[in-house]
DNA sequence: GTATAAGGTGAACGATCGTTTACTGTCAAG
DNA sequence: CTTGACAGTAAACGATCGTTCACCTTATAC
């Protein structure tokens, strides 16, 4: 048996492992593992865990359970638009990561909001797309806030200077707000999301 | 005991639960959740997982394994911004959901690139942010595309009339660039994302 | 041609798995 | 005061877990 043949067996049976786990929400038992790579005996999955345990596909936690390393996440990341698409070998070593770890850092206090109206279209949000907030940071100066002000729910720029608060909108469309009694503000906007087709 | 302690003992429990899965990737075993609920007996956690069952926490598959079901999704997903922050009852209904899999259809073909330069502004894309790329669907008018023009790339909208093919930027300081001989598209943007902080 | 390493089979191991049965308190409703 | 309905403990069950042993096959290297 070659080597190049070796490889890809050995890139179909983590796929094949990759499969499940996304399918099933959980890594295959090490018998799981033998029916999806047609190995009749655990020792030979032992091995074959062992080996991706190694090339950090995988790892095992303190009860020998299976955790999933690159497995889990779902989408590559690649350099920048101007560097241009890499060589398929540097695609293979690209960093991979999960965009729910990426954008949520308290998922206990995170949501996702739908936008309405364009009163932040220069700062690149538009109407439609989905923002992420989170309710447990403090508000702070220039921070993008989710607010009730007397009585209308909005997202705008927060302009703190000494005691004063003001909120900007990102269009010259529409004035600042100077709230006259009532502001409260109920998160603040973590991350834009924007979903084609 | 009243009901409200109860209750509120037993959503500490789905957190404890919610909390070990998002830390090891993967669902406690019984002992485990027993260690986790303060519970000496196994009987005790089977009982908790036939409820959390019924209130479709979580579920079971065939070889009575655990599988997150609401467990899984870290953002809870809320109505608009205009329509402001819902009330804690309807907070506790609000829909879950996992980014990765709102955003990524096909995830061997995904990418994650880093947006340079301020081409596309005017269609919300900034300097900085990231962009989702699929390279396996294929290209169709007005999609944003990464695309290699004459040996550099870029991200544009396609405009495609008859045979002829037009790179459009979302700026008025560039202009709309007819490749001369190759233009190589490598995939089309899906999905923007935008981080804070 | 022979040695060597890698991939795989098959059987056995103790440990842990999820499940079940029997029993003990503890409240709230009758 | 009695009676259920819960919530929990304790012990035992067969099944499956991850691990290890000895052995077989096959291709590559010397």
């Amino acid at each position: 048996m070659t080597k190049d043949l070796r490889e890809d067996k050995l890139r179909s049976r983590v796929r094949e492992i990759a499969r499940f786990y996304h399918k099933n929400s959980r890594m295959p038992s090490f018998s799981e593992i033998g029916d999806l790579c047609g190995l009749r005996s655990k020792n030979a999955v032992f091995k074959l865990v062992n080996k991706l345990e190694g090339l950090k596909v995988l790892e095992r936690d303190g009860r020998g359970r299976l955790r999933p390393r690159s497995l889990a996440h779902t989408a590559r990341l690649l350099g920048t638009v101007e560097a241009g698409w890499p060589s398929p070998a540097e695609e293979e070593l690209a960093d991979t990561m999960s965009l729910d770890d990426f954008l949520i850092r308290n998922p206990q206090s995170t949501f996702l909001l739908k936008v309405t109206g364009d009163s932040m279209i220069d700062a690149g949000i538009l109407p439609g797309d989905m923002v992420l907030v989170d309710k447990g940071l403090t508000p702070k100066n220039g921070h993008i806030v989710i607010a009730e002000v007397d009585n209308e729910w909005t997202m705008k720029y927060l302009k703190k200077r000494g005691s004063s608060v003001t909120l900007l909108p990102a269009n010259p469309k529409y004035k600042p707000v100077k709230p006259k009694q009532e502001l409260r503000i109920a998160g603040i906007v973590t991350a834009v999301i924007r979903k084609y087709g």
